[in-house]
DNA sequence: ACCCCGATCGTA
DNA sequence: ACGATCGGGGTT
């Protein structure tokens, strides 16, 4: 995908990367799950408290990668969207891997099945040749579900969480 | 320097 | 329902 494709609403963007391939290292799925954390006025989002070392990716143009390690021992990954300065990105939440035995199905087992840690985070992914989203599967919108995020304790009016139906309509 | 807690997951 | 496990970030 070029910088055009994440540098748009994070919302449209999340709904979008449903059903694209997120590649790394020569592995990849089909992404099944998203959510958006959208500018500094999200109060689930990490930017929500202003630029830190670990948030900064999220400050960057749309494109780029934001890997964060979160209770002692998973990565999550997210791709960063809209503006430079706009603190905004899109989690990938679910992956259906071509092995579709591989276990995919959350953020922190999807990280480690590909090999992502946060050696990853602040990658421009419209540049790198071995970290990056590909086209896939179109959905119509009758096979997207909307939700509130997970996981989370504040923000929960939003319906910001986006996944696929059927996870047996990728792969 | 210290302390609390988390955009999770596996097991109970 | 809860414990594992440790880096980040706010506070001192």
């Amino acid at each position: 995908m070029s910088v055009d494709f994440f540098m748009r609403p994070t919302l449209e963007a999340a709904r979008e990367l449903l059903g694209k391939r997120l590649f790394f290292k020569g592995k990849y799925g089909y992404i099944s799950e998203t959510e958006a954390y959208v500018g500094q006025d999200d109060p689930a989002s990490h930017a929500a408290r202003g630029k830190t070392p670990r948030n900064a990716p999220m400050f960057y143009r749309g494109g780029f990668s934001y890997v964060y390690f979160i209770y002692g021992m998973y990565y999550c990954i997210n791709i960063v969207t809209e503006r430079e300065n706009f603190p905004s990105a899109v989690l990938i939440r679910g992956l259906v891997a071509k092995e579709s035995a591989a276990k995919t199905d959350g953020p922190g087992k999807l990280a480690r099945y590909l090999g992502v840690t946060t050696a990853h985070s602040g990658i421009d992914l419209t540049q790198a040749d071995d970290f990056f989203v590909a086209e896939g599967i179109s959905l119509s919108d009758d096979k997207v579900e909307r939700t509130p995020r997970v996981g989370i304790r504040v923000g929960l009016e939003k319906p910001w969480r986006f996944l696929v139906k059927d996870k047996n309509f990728l792969a």
